[in-house]
DNA sequence: CAGTCTGTGTAGATTGATCTACACCAATCC
DNA sequence: GGATTGGTGTAGATCAATCTACACAGACTG
């Protein structure tokens, strides 16, 4: 059934030469090109089979297509990525393209590495979650090779983007928490640098949207934004912090579900529970169903992100030309992390005990 | 600073023109080779520089190395793999290798495919986590690249493994259950042709640890393996079916810390809980620690694993040709998800709310 | 001063595929 | 019956690097 891998390397001289035939006719055949007569077609194929022949990835790149894509992808420890990756998986598993990741080191910042060293490799198409890296050094990149950026706002000629609603996504947080009665409520964010640059980073439509939301309803002097780190060991540490205040937030939004985790385990650890502290996230992660966890946020149907990007990539390769930009709208998952604030003052408590 | 992709693609050709050498001097600038004079280093290093030049890697391939390993993972929605991936990050991070990843599609069993996409694309050198694809078709692979096997406890004089010592690592959970009381422990583990072949894969030595252990405390007539997939999900249905019966166990042991928390969601979804079902799992994935989760498991260490499985790589790369076969040592962390079973009987548990 | 190193650079073969251009053969057309 | 056409197959250039063999200089040796 499946030839095992041949010893040494079997190239496609050998396959011709078991044929009978040239390189030339090898080639057509496993191209499926034009011009080959059902006999020589069989020949072949019996020969490839035969000697467990695999073209030369490397070979191919010289000339023609690598039938690789490449995915960049910062921290997988997120689990919010590999919803993207199954995505991506998906939409390529029927077609000829194997899907190759490279992980962003952290050490060097950003991703350009991480893509450069696919476009290195020669792949014939390229998808990257990169928020911030230059969209100068992105459209030059996207002449080359076909591109689509995934979570990027900005709008480019030469890239496509796949990006979920964040504005309409935040803003249903918000109006929810509201709806609560929530009034003192803080966003956590990655540090200032990360959300800068522009507004094309989602974490920076984010922060705008709760700005926004907040000022519309008239506690624009309760604004309280809070920068930490994405994983969740460090967002518990700032998280801490914050609840130590004495005017510590009755509800926490945080830019995603990791830093959401943190916020949660700090509420548990300064002796607090959801009645005291509301906590919303954002990416539905798995973990956030968990009856343990239980954690309000949005899903950003990661996977339907993911096996966009793919498609679009793969219309790329084909040849379109045209731009596109797709735009995923969210959806706002209640659980049990968020719930009404407690009243203010000395015997809220028991009062709100009783009504909840 | 950093040079941007430059149009089209510059070759070595170009460099060369531009610095007014030949291509075999910019060959050798590059690789560092022997033969240059620090003028024409200098030359060319501004010559590349200037044009932004980046070597092909496919026209690499062809003759010398890719500088690229491949890191074959199954399902990168288990948190445990991430783990890995972040522990051979960090070991190449200082070599000239890029890591590239390949998802196991689950659709084409067990990696077989992956890794061949790899091995396609020529890379340097192959990690693989597979605990099931046949021992000859490594044998055969290893013969024509470096490969390092991830959990694989056959020993191979082909391929090296990294691997942890899941004997002990089941036994000390077996230990720490028994310690607490339990007599009736379930063990929950993938589908039998998943821990089948040989005792090979890491499941299939925790079967047996627990089938053991539970021999040996005189508990022969009350193992109790049952199966189900790795999904949280999944584990989480089957685990609904356990609990439902009417001699349902005392605490579950599961295979993998996926599964585990799916059985903690079923226990609360029955109304349970650590007090009447303990749950231990295997892998200390980072939720584990959690308060809302607080697992009972056992620390693989699989960052170690992945820088160890990437030493050893480079290694291989670098020419060693002895096989080698490294155990990590588990850890077992105990958590509130083990307590000590309530005392059967009709009044035992008023008792046991009291003692607990 | 011829012969031998040693250090530096180059020419050109090589790698495994793709792809254009063309050759060959049979059948068909006028 | 010579010209055209269509279907098959091949020759050989090409892609961008590596790497062996060698050429050439100047320095050193006997």
């Amino acid at each position: 059934m499946a030839s095992r891998p041949s010893a040494g390397s079997v190239t496609i001289e050998d396959v011709a030469r078991e044929a009978g035939v040239s390189r030339a006719a090898v080639s057509k055949v496993i191209r499926n090109a034009y011009g080959v007569s059902p006999a020589m077609k069989a020949r072949v194929a019996e020969a490839i089979e035969k000697l467990g022949y695999r073209p030369s990835v490397s070979a191919r790149g010289m000339r023609g297509a690598t039938f690789t894509v490449g995915i960049e992808i910062p921290e997988l420890s997120n689990p919010f990525f590999p919803k993207l990756l199954a995505g991506a998986t998906a939409a390529l598993s029927g077609s000829p393209y194997q899907l190759i990741i490279a992980p962003a080191d952290p050490e060097h910042g950003e991703g350009y590495r991480a893509i450069q060293a696919l476009v290195d490799r020669q792949v014939d198409g390229v998808i990257a979650v990169s928020p911030l890296v230059d969209p100068e050094w992105l459209e030059a990149l996207a002449a080359n090779v076909p591109v689509v950026m995934i979570g990027r706002h900005d709008r480019s000629a030469k890239y496509d983007a796949v990006v979920s609603d964040d504005e309409v996504g935040a803003r249903m947080v918000m109006r929810h928490l509201l709806d609560l009665g929530h009034r003192d409520i803080a966003h956590l964010t990655p540090a200032a640098g990360f959300t800068g640059i522009g507004s094309g980073a989602p974490q920076a439509i984010r922060v705008d949207a709760y700005r926004d939301a907040m000022q519309e309803a008239g506690l624009g002097d309760r604004i309280r934004v809070v920068r930490s780190p994405n994983g969740a060991p460090e967002s518990r540490r700032v998280a801490l912090g914050l609840l130590a205040e004495p005017d510590r937030p009755t509800a926490v939004f945080a830019s995603h579900d990791e830093p959401a985790l943190g916020v949660l385990h700090a509420v548990a650890d300064a002796g607090l529970t959801a009645a005291d502290v509301s906590v919303a996230g954002y990416d539905d992660i798995e973990i956030a169903a968990h009856p343990g966890i239980s954690l309000t946020t949005v899903d950003q149907h990661g996977e339907r992100m993911g096996r966009l990007a793919a498609e679009l990539l793969l219309e790329r390769i084909a040849g379109r030309a045209e731009p596109r930009h797709e735009v995923v709208r969210p959806e706002l998952v209640v659980r049990a992390s968020t719930r009404p604030p407690r009243p203010r003052g000395g015997a809220a408590r028991l009062r709100a005990a009783g009504g909840t």
